[in-house]
DNA sequence: TGAATGATCACG
DNA sequence: GTGATCATTCAT
């Protein structure tokens, strides 16, 4: 598959597979830190997206009080507790969607929320997504979870899809990001569980939903 | 700073 | 069944 469009960064010269489903079956806050760099790919609709992650935070299971999943599983999360690269995508705020992908073995109830990307791949079609008023800054285009599934037309449909499909997965772009230019932080906009530092970012990127 | 807007869940 | 809450965003 050949890449010609424009873009911020450059491009691979292919999408590679799908990222080995054992990655997402290890401890959430690794795979949160090793998910930074990482290109989300998506294609519906006779449109394919590509993004790469430079902020995620990390849910882990009945241990963490501001996850989804620490009561228990319910409708709503069930998602959460499937085996590691499965899709939790759930409907908020009454207008938002949110994409996490569940991580470590079926039964835990962990994930990691997608919080800000760099969009790669199918920008005019994300801008067009992204229905604001006004001319749009590139930087804002996925600099927040409900951002980033509006541009990308992810919903409810992806919740519980297996995130190593070829229309629907986790690729290495080959970046390489050392542990020093990786920042860590409390997670935003949760009532509970702050004194954790589960948000991992990209530091310095002006990719990222705050500063 | 607050309005928009609806699913979800704990409670009874 | 009911009501408070919500891993947000945008415009004022």
């Amino acid at each position: 598959m050949k890449l010609r469009e424009k873009s911020f960064l450059p491009l691979p010269n292919k999408i590679g597979p799908p990222l080995d489903s054992p990655f997402f079956l290890r401890n959430t806050l690794k795979v949160a830190r090793e998910l930074l760099g990482k290109g989300l790919f998506i294609q519906h609709s006779s449109k394919r997206f590509l993004c790469e992650l430079v902020e995620v935070e990390a849910y882990l299971g009945a241990c963490d009080e501001a996850s989804h999943s620490f009561r228990g599983m319910t409708p709503r999360n069930q998602s959460m507790f499937e085996e590691g690269g499965t899709a939790y995508v759930y409907f908020t705020y009454g207008f938002h969607f949110c994409l996490n992908v569940a991580t470590e073995k079926k039964g835990v109830g962990a994930a990691v929320l997608f919080r800000a990307a760099i969009p790669l791949l199918g920008l005019e079609e994300m801008q067009k997504n992204r229905k604001l008023r006004g001319p749009l800054d590139p930087k804002k285009l996925l600099s927040g979870p409900a951002k980033l599934t509006q541009a990308l037309g992810i919903n409810k449909a992806f919740n519980g899809q297996k995130m190593n499909q070829a229309q629907f997965k986790i690729v290495d772009l080959g970046r390489v990001l050392s542990k020093s230019a990786i920042g860590t932080s409390s997670r935003i906009g949760i009532s509970k569980g702050q004194e954790h530092l589960y948000r991992f970012f990209v530091k310095n990127s002006p990719w990222l939903s705050r500063k």
